[in-house]
RNA sequence: GGCGCGGUAGCUCAAUUGGUUAGAGCACUGGACUGUCGAUCCAGAGGUUGCGGGUUCGAGACCCGUCCGCGUCGCCA
């Protein structure tokens, strides 16, 4: 028997016992007459003791050790009294040995697990077998484990069926870039990996399973970042017989549980709601972080009549003029920061600058823009943007994507920089009423903003045809902490319909036939009405955590250049292999050099 | 693909304006030490400054190219 208990395990209550430890050397302490070991497993660390009273064959296996060797230990659980250690769940005892045996040495490592000290993620990555023995890295896998479970619990608490759907799938070409899997069997064709598994999903309600859920792997072969992974696990989740409330209450059901075991905060539901275009209106962007203030404030009104040439050109040709009041903001931003800023909106997303001005104590601005607003007016613009004396007003006068995206950068980076909000903080609401499409300029052609087999809201449907910028969907987005944590719509269930959002799309009859023609006629079977949801597991573990990236939740993440640098995938393959798959290799300027 | 930050000892970092033999802490090795708990003290070993080219009397630093890691924009229905 290796162990009779964990590292983590004994207390005062074993004292006098006799037991059998396994584990990792943590650390060693080597003195004269006393030798100190901590033993390290997931539960926890464990003292060893050999002391002068230590056979002489327990003092020869000590002498040998070192850092993550994997030892056994035989010993007395002994009381520490004063000697206790109160940083350590065990500390009020220790483990007198009496054998002690090398289960396996270790060679010197790169970094070890049981050291506070910082680690390059690079380090950590390539010997991830040393950073998971980290007890954060533990932490953080148990942390996901647990919510797994606490999900699991609940779908089944609520009739949920879990069903695994293939991995091996069509490709199609909506959407993300598809990872592809040639075919040795069938000459010239491929399978693509799912990017989530929502055309089986609709089929098993179609099939009368009513209630499905997955933690399903999906893949999308597009750039990283740091909440984004080419492979990654989402609760996916559909129903029948329900519209969007229904679907959004289950999930506030879902997140109630999670926050208050997990994290001990009490939700109220329903969870907060509000439209993508308010959203927009408001924060200029879909996942708004609610943590905090600083909404952005439509000046375009002002700048209508204002002396300042630039804004009222801007509002004449239709653009929009909308800003930031950032309270305090004159004083903590130096003007080196905000040219910063600056470069940042311009560099970022394409806008053409950055006004701005501070309010002074008489409440007048100071800046270069201050010259070309007289006093009233400023006086005015403080009154619509509520600002203070102290506070920095900054404006964005362009298009309206681009005062979003640049409105919301900025809030973003303001927002943290400046603390407006308690990190550990959590906020859950819901963005809904989603627009069906959105116009693709390279394209020319509407393209669906989530998926094409999204419903219409009752009364959009009629925009379909007429005016798609106007249809919004039945669509609604988790959003936690400014994350999307996931999204789903009510479905379509009609075959009519969804031919005809097909043709809106830009696909012939022939062209919806060939892709989803399964799917047109399973909706002419017999089709529930249904809808469902797709959660991004690791973000929601991310942010369950409080962590800022989503490799740390995931064992074995892949790198910016979806690379395993411990594994070396992806790597070659031998020319049999690609023989057998009739590939051949083209050379490329970057291949030959 | 663009922009930004970074790559120096096993690890984390330093190295003045381009100037002697590239340093420190941790880790490692050896020694000392009467109970440590981030032990302490003494000594030692450890370097292709990511790679290739260039400028220079002289490059870790400057220039060009390239590879890698991270962040971000594009991209991600």
């Amino acid at each position: 028997m290796y162990r009779t208990h964990t590292c983590g395990e004994l207390r005062a209550q074993h004292i006098g016992q006799t037991v059998t430890l396994s584990g990792w050397v943590d650390r060693i302490r080597d003195h004269k007459n006393a030798t100190f070991i901590e033993l390290r497993d997931r539960y926890g660390l464990t003292q060893i003791v050999i002391d002068q009273a230590a056979s002489e064959d327990v003092k020869n296996a000590a002498r040998v050790l070192g850092s993550e060797y994997v030892i056994q230990v035989v010993g007395a659980v002994v009381q520490r009294g004063d000697k206790a250690n109160t940083k350590l769940a065990t500390g009020e005892i220790e483990l007198q040995a009496h054998s002690l045996t090398v289960l396996n040495p270790s060679r010197t490592l790169p970094f070890l697990p049981g050291s506070s000290d910082p680690v390059g993620e690079e380090v950590r990555l390539e010997h991830r077998y040393i950073d998971l023995r980290r007890p954060v890295m533990q932490q953080t896998l148990l942390l996901r484990n647990r919510l797994t479970k606490l999900i699991r619990d609940y779908m089944d608490e609520h009739h949920f069926v879990d069903v695994e759907t293939p991995i091996l799938g069509r490709s199609t070409p909506e959407g993300a870039r598809d990872y592809l899997v040639p075919s040795r069997v069938q000459e010239n064709c491929f399978y693509a990996l799912p990017q989530s598994p929502q055309l089986y999903k609709q089929i098993m309600m179609i099939a009368g399973y009513d209630r499905y859920y997955q933690i399903a792997r999906c893949f999308r072969d597009e750039d990283l970042r740091a909440d984004r992974q080419p492979e990654f696990t989402q609760l996916d989740v559909e129903m029948s017989f329900v519209d969007h409330n229904d679907v959004m209450g289950l999930i506030d059901g879902l997140m109630v549980k999670l926050a208050k075991e997990v994290l001990g905060l009490e939700l109220q539901t329903p969870l907060p709601r509000m439209t993508y275009d308010e959203a927009m209106r408001r924060f200029g962007h879909d996942a708004p972080d609610l943590r905090f203030g600083m909404e952005i404030v439509d000046c375009t009104a002002l700048a209508g009549q204002s002396e300042f040439q630039v804004f009222r050109g801007v509002a004449e040709a239709g653009k929009f003029v909308r800003g930031l009041c950032v309270p305090n903001g004159g004083q903590l931003l130096a003007r080196r920061r905000i040219d910063q800023l600056t470069a940042l909106v311009k560099d970022s997303y394409n806008a053409k600058g950055l006004a701005w001005a501070k309010i002074e104590e008489d409440g007048q601005w100071s800046g270069s823009l201050a010259k070309n607003f007289p006093v009233a007016e400023q006086s005015r613009w403080n009154t619509t943007m509520q600002a203070k004396p102290g506070d920095l007003l900054l404006w964005i006068a362009d298009d309206w994507a681009i005062t979003c995206k640049a409105l919301h950068g900025l809030r973003k980076t303001l927002g943290a920089e400046l603390k407006l909000y308690d990190p550990k903080s959590m906020h859950f609401s819901w963005v809904v009423e989603f627009p069906m499409f959105e116009f693709d300029a390279e394209e020319k052609r509407w393209i669906a903003m989530h998926h094409p087999f999204t419903a219409a809201k009752d009364d959009h449907v009629q925009f379909l045809e007429s005016d798609p910028s106007r249809a919004r969907a039945k669509a609604y987005d988790l959003v936690i902490n400014g994350f999307e944590a996931g999204g789903g719509t009510i479905r379509i269930h009609d075959s009519g319909v969804q031919s005809l959002i097909f043709k809106l799309l830009g696909m012939t009859p022939e062209m919806a036939k060939d892709r989803f023609g399964f799917l047109l006629d399973a909706l002419q079977c017999g089709a529930p009405p249904h809808g469902g949801i797709a959660l991004g597991l690791d973000r929601v573990v991310m942010l369950f955590a409080g962590l800022d990236n989503i490799r740390d939740v995931i064992a074995f993440p892949k790198t910016q250049k979806a690379t395993d640098l411990m594994t070396g995938a992806p790597g070659t393959v031998d020319d049999k292999q690609l023989q057998e798959l009739r590939i051949a290799m083209v050379k490329t300027a970057k291949s030959q050099a």
